[in-house]
RNA sequence: GCUGCUAUGGCGCAGUCGGUAGCGCGCAUCCUUGGUAAGGAUGAGGUCACCGGUUCAAAUCCGGUUAGCAGCUCCA
């Protein structure tokens, strides 16, 4: 006998020999059915672990991530098989769970259409019917190479012999007549897939490497009820209605032609109105933090960007004017500001009595993404950073960089976006000697001041081995669209290389020459992707203070449109910038909807009433009627949302 | 860049087997002058993304280009 703690920390004795499943089937026939995946001594296991000492035991069901992930695994395996028996020429790559779902890597010679996916479903869903055990089985690894060889799996051979140096047998999961080249866990069979979908098809490379062949991957999702199937792609569809791509152009903030080229949206009066507001903020906030405003060329010769090692780096991503064969002078637009900035420091010799010198610009930069890359406003060829270098002692950086991500704290805070970021530690790939430069002692110093400054500050990050830019670590402060997508909003760097590279120094105390070490960071991001996470925070209704129409005022009847505009008047004259009057011929009731649905904050109603008492009967978006104001007292309530940057 | 899908008035869409285009919303004008999410009538608006091919005839079939979408790869 064995003694087997549960979750709640209860005891209990079973046999020697005892599987999970069985200890679930013990406890309960709801607890059977549901069973997913086991937590043995913290660690996941299969649910059919059979158990042979003392051991703590959870039992996880589908409300759990890691259970959750194992049976959207084992669908993707009914998805495989389902394809096998349809296509059986077809070679299986790799099909991992995913946040959301599952998905399967194919190379076969069918194409899967919609039409496809739709009979591949129809094959999964008699898997299902057919209920088979997963049943486990180990294979030397010669073994598992001859069995895959034999079946033509070209990418599982590829995946075992990588395998085979480590001495451990190959495990592999069966269903029925299927069997796949997996390590598992998988829940017990394939019945219990109650709900699933399949969602697209797609392509991706072989190991995600863009030299190998384009598989296709086939997306799908797996619920234990067809109720909580139907609720996550209802959520899909409503995701998808915030999408700044789709919203701000229905907003009327940007749109793009054609024939002006991708990733070169333009920003309609809406749009440019929102962007004119942040900035102007954020140069205000920078300026009261000590920042120094530059203003530095959209372009430079060639030789500045070999100065920096962009050109050597980065050619390919950047538009370049004129031909380095036949031009004596070849120019290229900035992809980014560092080296322009740094001639600001340049300018004069420099004494440790100057720094920290903070730079900063509303800088607009040009990088030649490839032409799959650009999205919406959040990758696009022509963008404008808040973008700022700041120049500081060794002794200092500590300090100076805690002020940079206080800044970006801030702005978040202001803009609510606080709470959906999440902070990445960009570090170096000492094996990559490509794409960087420096020493590996001067990456240690650098990523080591980096990671006492953010572990002193407590924040919570995750390492990105390689992510780092070809001069220094990053932080990077990381956030999600609405497809669940992530990029980086903001990031901040620590550079000690490129001060050497420019000749950047400073007279230190002792009246030696030392480089300064350079922070490269922005406050709020570039303005276009924030604009595109802003509309889908907020799906299109802004803040009072960004709105790019902050009061509508919608008079009664014809009679009331001189009163509608000497209200329209008295609040521009009290510092209310945006206010429009709807003098056309419609009903209130349409006037009110169309308002509502371009998301105006505050939309002011005139009537014989208002007109006669000075008054006004307010609106508040999503609020509805708040009933009859005096024109003072809605100033003070519309100017302390504004004030207070208010978010409602 | 790669794989797949898509492109018809401002927006959302229909258009069968190839025979030179329709609907709804919006827009304009007129009627209506109204009280918190859609009043009515009339009208204007399209080289069917662009270039080329097949055909007596192309929105429709074929090729290319451009742009959009999903994903992969990339992101100083």
């Amino acid at each position: 006998m064995i003694k087997v703690t549960l979750k709640d920390g209860v005891v209990r004795e079973y046999e020697n020999g005892v599987s999970v499943l069985d200890i679930a089937k013990s406890l309960g026939a709801g607890l059977y059915k549901a069973a997913c995946l086991a937590k043995i001594n913290g660690e996941n296991a299969d649910i059919r672990t059979v158990l042979n000492e003392d051991c703590e035991v959870s039992i996880l069901t589908f409300d759990d991530d890691d259970a959750k992930k194992t049976f959207n695994h084992t669908c993707s395996h009914v998805l495989a098989q389902a394809v096998k028996r349809l296509y059986p020429s077809t070679k299986l790559a790799i099909g991992p769970a995913v946040d959301g779902g599952f998905y399967y890597d194919f190379d076969s010679e069918i194409n899967f259409t919609p039409e496809i996916l739709e009979k591949i479903e129809a094959e999964m869903k008699k898997i299902v019917k057919e209920a088979l055990p997963l049943e486990r089985f180990e294979l030397e690894p010669a073994e598992a190479i001859a069995l895959m060889q034999e079946r033509g799996e070209i990418y599982k051979v590829e995946l075992i012999k990588e395998h085979s140096d480590k001495g451990e047998k190959i495990s592999f999961y069966r269903q029925g007549e299927f069997e796949e080249l997996c390590a598992g866990p998988h829940i017990p069979d394939t019945g219990r897939i109650k709900a699933f979908k399949l969602t697209s098809c797609t392509g991706a490379y072989w190991r995600g490497d863009s030299k190998n062949k384009m598989l296709q991957r086939i997306y799908g999702t797996a619920f234990t009820k067809a109720s909580d199937l139907e609720a996550h792609l209802n959520a899909l569809e409503e995701a998808k209605k915030r999408d700044h791509n789709k919203l701000g152009r229905d907003l009327e903030l940007f749109t793009t032609v054609d024939y002006i080229g991708q990733g070169l949206p333009i920003m309609l009066p809406k749009g440019a109105r929102i962007i004119q507001l942040l900035q102007r903020f954020v140069e205000d906030e920078e300026q009261r933090r000590g920042w120094l405003l530059t203003k530095t060329p959209l372009m430079a010769k060639s030789d500045l960007y070999k100065i920096s090692g962009h050109w050597d780096h980065y050619k390919d991503g950047m538009f370049v004017l004129g031909d380095e064969e036949k031009d004596d002078e070849v120019f290229a637009l900035r992809p980014m500001t560092c080296p322009f900035q740094y001639q600001a420091y340049l300018n004069r010799a420099r004494s440790y009595r100057d720094l920290p010198m903070r730079l900063n610009e509303t800088s607009t930069l040009f990088r030649n993404e490839a032409s799959g890359e650009m999205h919406g406003l959040i990758r696009v060829r022509q963008f404008t950073i808040s973008e700022g270098h700041l120049m500081c002692t060794p002794e200092q950086l500590e300090d100076e960089f805690r002020g940079c991500l206080e800044l970006t704290t801030f702005m978040l805070k202001t803009l609510g976006l606080y709470e959906d970021v999440s902070y990445r530690f960009s570090q170096w790939d000492p094996e990559d000697t490509e794409k960087y430069i420096g020493t590996p002692e001067q990456w240690d110093e650098a990523q080591s001041v980096m990671k006492t400054i953010l572990d002193d500050l407590g924040i919570n990050y995750k390492i990105g081995i390689g992510e780092a830019a070809f001069y220094g670590p990053k932080l990077d402060i990381q956030i999600k669209n609405v497809h669940g997508k992530e990029d980086t909003l903001i990031t901040i760097q620590i550079d000690q290389m490129l001060a050497e590279k420019f000749g950047m120094e400073y007279v230190d105390k002792d009246g030696s020459k030392k480089n300064p070490y350079i922070i490269h960071r922005t406050s709020i991001g570039c303005y276009e992707r924030t604009l595109a996470l802003l509309i889908e925070k907020y799906a299109g209704a802004f803040p009072v203070w960004l709105s790019p129409e902050q009061v509508r005022i919608t008079p009664i009847a014809d009679r009331h449109h001189d009163a509608a505009y000497e209200l329209k008047n008295k609040l521009q004259a009290a510092g209310i910038e945006r206010v429009e009057v709807d003098t056309r011929s419609e009903k209130l009731g349409y006037k009110l909807r169309e308002a509502q649905l371009e998301k105006v904050p505050y939309v002011l109603v005139i009537g014989d009433k208002e007109a006669e008492e000075g008054t006004v009967s307010v609106r508040k978006r999503s609020f509805g009627d708040q009933g009859s104001f005096s024109i003072d007292e809605f100033i003070a309530m519309i100017k302390k949302d504004i004030e207070t940057k208010a978010i409602w």
